[in-house]
This record gives C-alpha cells, structure tokens and sequence, in this order.
DNA sequence: TTGTAAGCGTTATCAA
DNA sequence: TTGATAACGCTTACAA
C-alpha cells in the first residue's frame, strides 16, 4: 500500500507537508496544497492507522464489549450507539463476548465466567488504545466490570454498575411496572396477577416493587398469592397461567412477553381469549407481540433511546474530561405502555 | 500505560529479550523468562497494538462490513463469524453501514448510496490494515462489493457477488422452493398458491423456479394465476391472502415468514384457521413463526450454517493463500423446512 | 543466551 | 512556507 513517503516524492515535497495538508495543521500555499491533494486522490492514498494511533496516542475510537450480540436487546442498542459514535467522528470497535454460546443459561450470576471473559476483552481494547468503553449488557443486574481505579473513562449499558466509580444507563423498571398496574387498575381490574421473572432477578424486584406502589395508591388488594415465579421461559408462562386463573384473577401482567406467549398458548388450549375472557400484558415488546391473537398490550423498552444515551453520555465524558469517574450516576430510560388489544375494559 | 521499555528496564534485560520471551521466537533461559513474565504479569503490561501492528505488516484482523446490522439476519451470521474467527485466533472489526436507518428500503438496488458507504468502510479497514474483508449482506442479491484487483482476500456473504473474482456464500433458494413444493405435493395439494416477494428479487426469482421444478415433477398443473407478488411485509400477505382463497387454492407457500402472518391475519378476521380451512408454509423461520397459532410450517434458513460456512472459507484462503481470488465460486447453503401445524394432509 | 540498532509510517518540534 | 529530524513501541537481523 502507498505511503506517505512515496506520495512525498511524487509531489516534490517533504512529508511534513502531505502531513500538514492533510491534517490542516499549518499553512501551505494554495499551489502545493491543490498538487498534493491531487495526487492523493489519483493513489488513493490512505494513512495508515496504526502510525498514526502511535504517533497521536490517541485513536478516537471507542471500544464496546457485549455480553451477547444474539440477545435481542444488543443489536437495537449496539446500533444506536455506533450511529451517534459515527455522527460524532469516532470509530468504534465491538468484541461480542458470547457469553450464552460459550455457558447458555449458566453465566449469569457466575463472577468467575464473567471475568474470565472480560478480563481479556479489555485488555484488547486498551492494547488497542481505544479513548473509552461502553460496556452493553444482556440484561440487568449489578455487575463488576471495570476496576475503581481503571484508566480510561467507562460507562455500563443496560445493567448496573457495581462501583460507584461508573455511570449506568438502564430501563426504570420500577416505573415500568407502576405504569402497568396504573393502566390495569385504570381498565376496572382489582384482581390482578403477576407472572414475574425468576424471584431474584433486579428487573422482577423492581417492577413488583412499583406494582406493589401502584395498587396501594389505587387501593386494590395486593395479594401475594396472585404473584408466581417464572423463568422468562414460554412455558413457565403456560404453566403459571393455569395457576392464576384458579385463583380467578380477572388480568395478568406477564414480566415478559414470552412468558405472556405462554399465557396465550395456555388459553389457546383451553378454548378461552385474550382481552376477553382474561387480560393480559406483557413486557418488552418484542416483534411477537404485534403477531399474537389478539395482539398484545406490552410494556416497550426503547432500546434506541438506550443505545443514543449512553453514547451521548460518553462522548460527552470523552469531550468535557473524565466527568464519568467523578461519580456514580444512575439514567433511567423510561417504558412505554403499547396499548393493543389483550387488555379489556371491566364494570 | 507500561511499556516494553520499562519491563525491560525493571528486569534488567534489553526489550529484545522481553519481545522474545513474549513471543517465544527464541531460546531464553529460563530464569530469565520466569523473572520476566513474573514483571509482566504483576504489572500487567499489555503490547501496544498499533507498534506491533505497524511493525509487524499483519494484524490478523478480519473485517467484517454489514450492511445493517438489525436486520435479522445480520446478528447471527456475524455472531458465528466471530466465533469462528475468535476460536482461529484472529480479530474481527465490524463496520455497519446501516443503510436502512440512512434510506429505509430505497437503497436495494440503489448503487450509488451503496457505494458512497462502502468506500469509506473499505478505506477504513484497508488503513487499519485488516488482513481479509468480509461482507455481510442484508439480503440477497448481486452485489458490486470490491475492485476486480482488489489488494486483499474477500468475500461476499448473503448475496452474490457482481465480480467472479470473490466467493458468495448464499442460501440455496431454488431447493428452498423445490422442496416446499415437494412437501406441499406430498401432503396432497394440488391447487397451491404461492405468496412471492417482489418480482425482481432474487430470492423470489429462485424459489419459484424451484416450486415450478417441483410441481412439474410430481405432474401438479402450475397456475401463474395463483402466483401473486408481495412486498415481503405482513399487509400484502392479508391482501393476497383474500385474492387466493377466492381462487380456491387449498395451500398458499408465501416467501417470507411475515406475509404468512398476514395471510393468519386474513384468516383469524374471517374466522378461518390455518391447517384446517386452508395450509399455510412460510420461509426464514423467524421468531414469530414459532408463536402464530397454529403454528406455522416453515423453511429455516440457517444463519449460523452461512456464518460458519464462510468464516471457515475466509481463514483457509488466509491460510492457503489467495484462493478466493483465483475464481468465483458460489456456495450454496441449504435450508430446511420445520414442520409444524399449518399444512394439513387432504384426500 | 543476550544486547544493539534499524525500521515500520506517521506527526510534532525545531530550524531554515 | 517548507524541510530535516526525532519520537511513538515494537520486532528482528545481526553482532557479541
């Protein structure tokens, strides 16, 4: 490939001055200037990036490390942030983890796999040199990524960070779940199921948490019996579906919009409907949701707006000086009630 | 950030002696080498990648050009692509143009908005001197992706390549459309409608080249009545749904997995059920096809399969030298229908 | 077995 | 306005 060097002879000049054209650092005349982008153009000459990551120490290239590209929140959000990256000149390098290829279900708690993973992935990019990492989780909980006393300004997407050192940006779940039980106590319901997610995960606490605020606030009973585990899985949703109706519940909200696919299979099955016979919502809004009979009333996470945020967020740090570090700071991305037709107006 | 210099320094020996531990090139003693990695390990130095890469000529890294990365195909090809290369030892870097966030559906067959993003995504990889380029699709199609002379190994992946000189890794289309004919003819139907997707597209092109193959085969009439062109999205499957049931097929294959929904869209409205009234097969096995109710018949296209396929092809012409350079060559991967619960067997 | 020194392609500093 | 030169951090040929 063509060099500097060589585009330095062809123009009569020194490299200093194709240097200096191209960067537009000091004065040329007019007359070399036009000779030596010309040639330029006519070799197509590019510079190499590896002398000048050396030369500058500085790459403008941010560095994104995601725990799983084939989990459905990672391209939407990966997306948004290299677009905004882009618009603001930097370049952006992904490491896609893998973690569900290489343990499926088994990584997410597991300290020890996730290091073993991370560790070198951010050893890469800092042999990289990237300005910064942005960190995309699959799904939320406190997770250790980075060091208290790491080198480069960091921000962690989708999860939160365990040290106070890092910005997080994630989803309000707590609001998320308030919303749902405002708009079903809205819609008449007093007895209200819950198919939430496994019993420990943060996503499930929080939005039970604002659940709980929501029926307080609209005086309808809460009564624990009326909230089931399940583990975000299709058939836990069948399963815990049958359970509830037993109990005679008039809706339930599904903390996720596979487990309220389970619900309809449930119903499917047994000759019944949603948004009239039960109410039903989910959570996410996945594609699924628009294509289920009836379609369903879910609860959007805007992954885009996601993504933007914490590109946002760090190109601002990167711009302003290392404004992440001073503090930890918790963004909250709010849901968005899509209102379909699973869920019936009662009394 | 540490340096070579300094590990040497703190060990008492020249960078030389460092670089050769680091890389094994030579014969150290071995109290040497255990007195270095221990420096290096406690320190946790890490080599400089753009000095190395500058040094060196050859980074091992493959890149990867996307055209967008949330069409759905997109994320699992690439997944399996860096796995692939990952477990070869090499690096990938991913550019994603995303042409459907710059012009939505308007850049198909729009050359020059391809053209004015793919430049400078080669230019990029080519200055960080990647050592092969592969391109990732969004669909198929042929595809203007490199110069005829271009200076490094390439390959095209999901569309064909306009130039015979690279490889093109591509579904098997017109054995997707043989064997849904097959089946379909074997389940006993002999009035079959077909939902295509545009007319020009090659996808669509293939496949009904392959039903007609099929049907002339197994001595089924071909009714060009009974074909209707779509535009892949779910409202011209609810549309063409109604102009063939008036035709009285007694299965519609439709193209794409999403105009079959709008096809149980057509049904559910009317109170008519998939695999009862009428058989329904899809193609891609999205998601969704999952979830339909009845569950729909569909033609998996394998993702991982072309991802795998291609990054194994990529690393052996990297191994074995130019080899996708010496002539074009089309791989085709097959797809493979899941059956499910829309197509019922008649007479 | 180890060290010295050149060189990869840029950019920045200094001198002209 | 321009050119010579050093420096970035690493690998490798050659010398010791």
């Amino acid at each position: 490939m063509i060099t500097q060097k060589e585009i330095a002879q062809m123009c009569g000049v020194s490299t200093s001055t194709i240097s200096n054209v191209l960067n537009g650092k000091r004065k040329v005349s007019e007359a070399t200037r036009q000779r030596v982008l010309d040639v330029v153009k006519k070799t197509g000459y590019q510079p190499n990036y590896f002398a000048q990551g050396m030369r500058k120490q500085k790459t403008n290239i941010i560095g994104i490390i995601a725990e799983d590209l084939i989990q459905f929140s990672s391209p939407p959000i990966i997306e948004r942030i290299m677009a905004y990256c882009e618009d603001m000149h930097y370049r952006t390098i992904l490491i896609n983890m893998r973690m569900y290829d290489k343990w499926l279900n088994t990584w997410y708690n597991d300290e020890k796999k996730l290091q073993s993973v991370l560790k070198p992935a951010i050893s890469e990019l800092l042999s990289i040199k990237v300005d910064a990492i942005m960190y995309v989780a699959g799904h939320a909980r406190v997770v250790n990524c980075f060091p208290d006393d790491f080198e480069i300004p960091a921000i962690v997407v989708y999860a939160y960070s365990k040290s106070p050192k890092f910005t997080s940006i994630v989803i309000d779940d707590e609001k998320g779940g308030y919303d749902m039980a405002k708009y079903l106590v809205s819609m008449g319901h007093e007895k209200i199921g819950v198919i939430a997610g496994t019993a420990d995960n943060l996503h499930t606490r929080k939005r039970l948490s604002g659940f709980r605020k929501a029926l307080k606030e609209g005086k309808v009973p809460y009564n624990p019996k009326w909230v089931r585990y399940g583990d975000w899985k299709r058939g836990s949703g069948h399963q815990l579906a049958e359970e509830l109706i037993r109990e005679d519940v008039t809706a339930i909200f599904c903390m996720n919009d596979e487990m309220a696919a389970g619900v309809y299979d449930y119903l499917y099955e047994n000759g019944m409907k949603a948004g009239e016979d039960i109410s039903i919502a989910g959570y996410d809004n996945m594609e699924i949701s628009g294509y289920l009979k009836p379609a369903l009333t879910t609860n959007e996470i805007s992954f885009s707006q996601i993504g933007i945020k914490s590109a946002e967020l760090m190109i601002k740090a990167l711009t302003d000086g290392y404004e992440t570090k001073k503090g930890k700071e918790i963004i909250k991305v709010p849901c968005r009630i899509i209102e379909r037709d699973s869920v019936k107006r009662i009394k």
